[in-house]
DNA sequence: TCCCTAAATTGTATTTATTACAAACATGGT
DNA sequence: ACCATGTTTGTAATAAATACAATTTAGGGA
């Protein structure tokens, strides 16, 4: 469970200068499974790095996102939401709570994968399916 | 092919008075099939409603997202973006050119719908799928 | 058909998330 | 250790959306 080298790695591959701001956005990002917004994130994440301006937040989740470590997730909210998974998922979502999930699976995407190579879509081209299942969470405690 | 009388129809069923800002921007929102934004569709009904106030857009498009007349759809970009389709469907689109189009599949649907049956997500209640399609147009015109 | 009232529209002022910018600062290669 | 370049910060600006109060309009009842 030794994270930080694990994303000086991930900062390295991508180019990126290692800094405490980086680090610890990444870190914060990939222990909250909500999939949190620049705000939350900010909140967060300023308990390790004290004098942390917003703007870092956005600049640095945007330069996360232009290099392909985070991705960007929309809820039906106006607000950016990130996600540290990068790897192909789908997502669970009640829009009453604005709560939202990962939800990973092999066999539907299968499934969808299979469709999709034999049902031809006349002029578009697929290259990923993104299913959104909305839905109330039988709420187990809020993560 | 008489769309005024229908969407009066429409208006007096959600119990809401006929103004022509309310027609004409459902009649552009029915005809744009681009799930235009509010500022798009400002541009357009102000071409048939000249005094035209933007705020009018946004409370039509609230009142009729509340009444279940229309509905918003989100893309990668942030802004909001509306469609007059209710009916269950999914969305082709294109994050590079930020075009959307419609997708009709009771194949498909019935192939998730089975799954989804068989298949419980432990905690989660899912009430309705959304398939966002992420893909190219192989462009016949910007519709 | 006219009146009246509730509902709708408008213009303006705000809010809120995000972005632009330039100065100060820190990282990492030399 | 030094320097150049990339990064962070604080402030100002944008842009979409919302709040609000004054004005106008729709449409049911007289
Ligand atoms: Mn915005
Ligand atoms: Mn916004
Ligand atoms: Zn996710
Ligand atoms: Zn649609």
């Amino acid at each position: 469970m030794k994270i930080v080298p694990e994303i000086i790695q991930k900062l390295t591959e991508a180019g990126l200068k290692i800094t405490p701001q980086r680090v610890a956005v990444m870190q914060t990002l990939m222990k909250l499974k909500s999939h949190p917004t620049a705000e939350e994130l900010y909140a967060e994440v300023s308990k390790t790095i004290p004098g942390l301006s917003p703007t870092t937040i956005y600049n640095t989740l945007d330069t996360f996102v232009d290099r392909g470590l985070v991705k960007r997730v929309k809820t039906d909210l106006d607000r950016m939401r990130y996600d540290a998974i990068t790897e192909h998922h789908h997502h669970l979502y009640c829009a009453i709570s604005d709560r939202m999930e990962d939800y990973f699976d092999p066999e539907l995407d299968r499934i969808l994968s299979d469709y999709f190579t034999r049902k031809k879509i006349n002029g578009f081209n697929v290259t990923d399916i993104r299913l959104q299942l909305m839905g109330d969470f039988e709420n187990k405690a809020k993560q």
